[in-house]
DNA sequence: AATGAGGTATACCGATCTGTCTCCTCGATG
DNA sequence: CATCGAGGAGACAGATCGGTATACCTCATT
């Protein structure tokens, strides 16, 4: 693995656990056996790194929820499958997304305010919410496609949170079951 | 206003925004005007004073939501109560909760890992819940009322991350479209 | 009037933070 | 072989962190 990839690795992993203002660079740099040199060549600042580590969980994180969507076929299936993966997610038995620990950026947006992270997040959370809406093909509701992305992204959102703070790893049941009864 | 008091108050405002770590006690101090000594004395540490702020934030939004719940009968009406009460806070017609900026706890909670903070998030977060619990007299449904209650907090947590995060400010009303769905 | 508690103001301490700098060792390439 | 750039090790700078210590100021109670 290359040094800025293996920063992004290790940066992520320790940012996701502590937080980012709880992980100073030097942190990252012990862990790695990287160079503070190497490090500040590729990427200029913290404030940098984080981008990247946030670019890289989203990337990795979008790959493997819509590949479990599709894989389930269209419409109604995709959507369900979404609170599946979510399940698995929780029980820690998705190995590429690190051991379950809330939303990384659901906690990196509230370490900030008025910064470029939180354009990250907020652009994080309408892609998959945009990528919700173009599964809906097929799924009959009063509501108008939009709103029921954002309906569906409401039950995400919560079934993440429920898990991860008040520690109910059953939360995805309970959305997928009020998906059903949503789409019908 | 005490000391005290006047520390909890201005110190959960600028934890709410900027977050704990990027929140310095000079800056709290600052923002008082209270001496570095009095806050040592009545806190004796950061993070007895951020256990206290949690503390008042818990006690401000558990009488804001229950007196909202309370006042809008038992049951069902109480439930949707619930949900038309994060409409009102997430468009900041609640002055006492401040403008909203999503969930302190989520945020704190996120900021520390296997620490006493972690608790009161998670104690925080179960106190809703039973609350909501014991609020579900009369309602009918084929869940248990812990599971039936879990499920409400699955699509409060939901809404206030999509409002927050995502910037969806009528997710309180997708929120409340489900709870009539799932309350029957 | 004396006293002691609560408060302000500020200097200070050691630790840690981000970021820069120098010096060294490699390995690839002309 | 010589050169050059990537990288490692670590000292260093300047700022800020949480927390302590010192000095002075009220002010209510005795």
């Amino acid at each position: 693995m290359s040094k800025p990839d293996l920063l992004i690795h290790t940066a992520f992993k320790l940012f996701y656990e502590h937080g980012i203002h709880a992980v100073g660079v030097n942190a990252i740099l012990a862990e790695t056996g990287v160079a503070k040199k190497t490090l500040y060549r590729h990427f200029g600042s913290k404030d940098a790194l984080v981008e990247a580590v946030l670019i890289y969980r989203d990337q990795v994180f979008m790959d493997w929820l819509t590949s479990r969507m599709m894989a389930a076929g269209e419409g109604k299936s995709a959507i369900l499958a979404l609170f599946d993966a979510l399940d698995d997610w929780f029980h820690d038995r998705v190995d590429v997304l690190l051991p379950f620990k809330g939303c990384f950026f659901v906690k990196v947006n509230g370490e900030f305010s008025n910064h470029t992270v939180n354009d990250l997040c907020q652009k994080h959370k309408q892609n998959i919410t945009s990528f919700i809406q173009a599964n809906l093909v097929g799924c009959s509701s009063a509501l108008a496609p939009s709103d029921l992305a954002q309906s569906v992204s409401v039950l995400k959102e919560g079934a993440i949170s429920q898990a991860y703070v008040a520690g109910d790893l059953e939360a995805a049941k309970r959305a997928k079951a009020m998906a059903v009864a949503l789409l019908g």
